[in-house]
DNA sequence: GCCGTACTACGATGCCTATCGTACGAGTCG
DNA sequence: CGACTCGTACGATAGGCATCGTAGTACGGC
């Protein structure tokens, strides 16, 4: 019965509200730098979504499941089903919402950290 | 033989320098509720600087130190010893240098914040 | 129905950290 | 010198967390 080829699958996540995310959440999840590099990821092309598998981290599988949801609690990623992988997406029209300007200046912030070290 | 009235003392305290400086470091160090509280305080005057004793902070003086550690180590502040008070100050020049635009735009998101939920 | 793939759940482990209390060092003022 | 203030150092404690491995669930295809 699945309506059409992107359809989400039955199963959903909890993902906190708009008004519930918090800066101290966001910094903290963005502090680790391995959710750092996901999230840089995800901002390269913001119009896609990438599963969990398409990156590929130097951790184990349960690891990366655990940033995964840091990520998603703290309300930086928004994470559907698409049959049995998992889709994930910047939330960035809330994120601009509640704090303008700040995921470009982090992401900004974290390029040039970048560049400066040679690391990516 | 102390040369002038704000003269530091003899006594000096271990900061990175500029290019040692981490976002991620920034970031852990913002995401504990305490150390943004401080950081706030110390933009609210931006061109002074405050002892210690100055921020009256809900746990007791030990911790109090921590927190100034930690934000001291990460980069995030400048401190020197002004007799028997320590004077704290944002590295906001080395940030700004580093990572333009990213202290006003987290300043600017805790102040949203705080706004938003009635929090100072 | 069976198998493979994608992700999760759970338990363990070792480290980091926020907090406290107490004892101490450095400076200032009488 | 002696007392007082400001901040530190150290130890303890409790909780959080990044990591792993293994066992398990959900979904899609054969």
């Amino acid at each position: 019965m699945t309506p059409a080829a992107t359809a989400p699958s039955s199963r959903d996540l909890p993902h906190p509200a708009r008004e519930e995310i918090r800066l101290e959440g966001v910094l903290h999840a963005l502090s680790d730098p391995m959710r750092l590099r996901i999230v840089r990821d995800l901002a390269a092309d913001s119009d896609e979504l990438f599963s969990c598998s398409y990156f590929d981290l130097p951790v184990t599988k349960s690891t990366t499941t655990h940033h995964f949801r840091v990520l998603r609690e703290s309300g930086v990623i928004r994470q559907t089903y698409r049959g049995t992988a998992k889709m994930n997406g910047l939330r960035r029209d809330d994120l601009d919402d509640l704090f303008p300007g700040l995921l470009d200046a982090l992401l900004a912030a974290a390029d040039r950290q970048s560049a400066r070290l040679g690391t990516g």
